[in-house]
DNA sequence: ACCCAGGGTCATA
DNA sequence: TATGACCATGGG
């Protein structure tokens, strides 16, 4: 059974202050650089694709140690894919990060980027060789602040449970399903509802077994629902 | 010995 | 259009 429901601004409201009371304030994407975290962040998306965090901070202190962090610096490395090892699989990053520095060159760095609309900026990261959905995704919320909804696989899991997704997985549908009720301005909400849903799915909405029990969602989710009550034919949709 | 990790591309049917 | 192989390193 799947979800049925769809999610309404106050529903995912509750669901954004429901996981905030359990995990506290995330403030998610981690810098070195105070100074200037932006491209540092550009780095870091696609470094982090299928591979584990501490893994692609070892990579850009790999980079830093070999240059300053910028886009015509990390294009003059001699052997980028070398510098990156520790980050999966290297090679294969390597060039996704030299066709991404090459962009953000020639379309003139952030001051240029900064006046682009969301839809047309988003249209050109797609365009890249090695960024997809949940990259340019990241990229635009990060590293410009526009409210965009990561649909990554942990928000399919955790909605799927919850209601609001069903169906085979499609990465556009559940985004605007879910920027379709969402606070249409407010970047900092979609980065902290991503970095809740992160932390929910790696402490309770694991994907063998769910913590229902101890879940702060429970109370209005379908999977929770369907286990406490087993027998109820359907459910009540909760706002 | 598996499975997963802050994915995406490409070849195949 | 929908799966599967592949990338490649580390940690549980």
């Amino acid at each position: 059974m799947g979800g049925r429901d769809t999610p309404s601004a106050a529903g995912l409201r509750r669901f954004h202050d429901d996981l905030l009371a359990a995990y506290g304030c995330q403030r998610w994407w981690p810098t070195q650089d105070e100074a200037n975290p932006r491209f540092e962040i550009l780095v870091g998306a696609v470094l982090t694709q299928h591979t584990a965090w501490t893994n692609v901070e070892i990579a850009i202190a790999a980079l830093r140690e070999a240059g300053p962090l910028t886009a015509r610096a990390l294009l003059e490395h001699a052997d980028l894919a070398e510098l990156i090892r520790r980050a999966g699989p290297h090679r294969v990053k390597a060039r996704r990060l030299q066709a991404l520095c090459t962009w953000f060159v020639d379309r003139g760095g952030f001051q240029a980027l900064e006046a682009w609309s969301t839809e047309t900026l988003r249209a050109d990261l797609l365009s890249l060789h090695g960024i997809g959905f949940e990259t340019a995704d990241v990229i635009l919320l990060y590293a410009f602040g526009r409210p965009c909804f990561v649909a990554d696989a942990y928000a399919f899991r955790i909605l799927e449970r919850y209601g609001w997704s069903d169906g085979p997985r499609n990465y556009e549908r559940l985004r605007r399903r879910i920027e379709a009720v969402g606070p249409a301005e407010d970047a900092i909400f979609y980065d902290e509802l991503h970095a809740l849903i992160v932390a929910h799915a790696r402490g309770r909405c694991h994907k063998r077994a769910p913590d229902c029990a101890a879940c702060a969602l429970a109370p209005g989710c379908a999977h929770a629902r369907a286990q406490a009550q087993p027998n109820t034919p359907r459910a009540e949709a909760g706002r």
